[in-house]
DNA sequence: GAATCTATGTCAGAATGCTGACATGAGTCA
DNA sequence: TGACTCATGTCAGCATTCTGACATAGATTC
């Protein structure tokens, strides 16, 4: 069924190859988090109030890279369900600070340590120089699209 | 900064970095795709298709990293807007050999212009050993991804 | 030849994320 | 002070993708 001919471009590019790893990342993430019943934005909304207690709902949702509407549903959610508290009215502007509330704490233990051994795996193999090489590269990229954005 | 003792640090995570890495990417080709009315997905399936003419649903969802369902319904609209052509029976078993229309091809030709010049981008400022470097490391992720199924 | 397994195409419903839009609060500037 | 710009929180509608399920064709096994 598979006549894998000749070898094909898209096995070249930078661009195909890295969204190949992201995709691989995430379907791994996800068959370890869905036993907690927790989404990989789910997670990173949990995980990044861990690391910065009182981000509001648009640094969430910069921080785990979806639009502040989506971010805002899932803050909804895991606000209702005792997860995150937000106070009812804004200490300045409209800047709702959130933070966790001990039940979100150790939901967030769990999925932890089950996201900390695919990390652990996909680094399986790895030295620490291609580790580091690997850190310098994805940065590089990061800031030539960001950056070179505006011809200028 | 902050330790979590065992926890994921966002800020030397590799995974976190390329998850970014991967937005800014998808960010960057929706960007240009948008004017030409072309998602990522839409874009992938035709450039698969360009490079291996006569590929089946299934074959073309994994080469699109999204399932078979989701492509089927894509190439439902690809077919009816006259982009692709698939024969009305199996020439064997169920697959059904997918195929660009000329006015595919012409579609595609602008999209590869436009993708080719985000990644150009991205690759601004690397060098040739950094990129292969970058093949190497990415590719090792995968592989160590896909392969150790289970590490509890 | 029959049972079994695997892969495929497809339909339906649900989950997730996005764009558009609006009102509001803070900072900037004349 | 008032006009302007920008960021934020939020609601609504739409798009995309997913999971679940089913029937069918080919391969495998006995």
């Amino acid at each position: 069924m598979s006549q894998n001919g000749g070898g094909v471009d898209l096995e070249t590019s930078l661009g195909y190859l890295l969204k190949e790893a992201s995709s691989a990342l995430r379907t791994a993430m996800e068959e370890v988090l869905r036993p907690l019943g927790m989404s990989v934005t789910h997670y990173s909304c949990l995980e990044l109030l861990a690391q910065r207690p009182g981000l509001s709902n648009s640094e969430l949702a910069r921080g785990a890279f979806v639009t502040r509407q989506t971010m805002n549903v899932l803050l909804q959610a895991l606000e209702r369900d005792g997860y995150v508290t937000r106070p009812a009215e804004a200490p300045v502007g409209k800047v709702l600070p959130t933070r966790l509330t001990p039940r979100g704490r150790r939901s967030l233990e769990k999925a932890t340590v089950a996201v900390r051994s695919v990390e652990v795996r996909m680094l399986a193999g790895m030295t620490e120089t291609e580790q580091s090489d690997a850190f310098r590269i994805l940065r590089s990229m990061i800031h030539s699209l960001r950056d070179g954005n505006d011809g200028t």
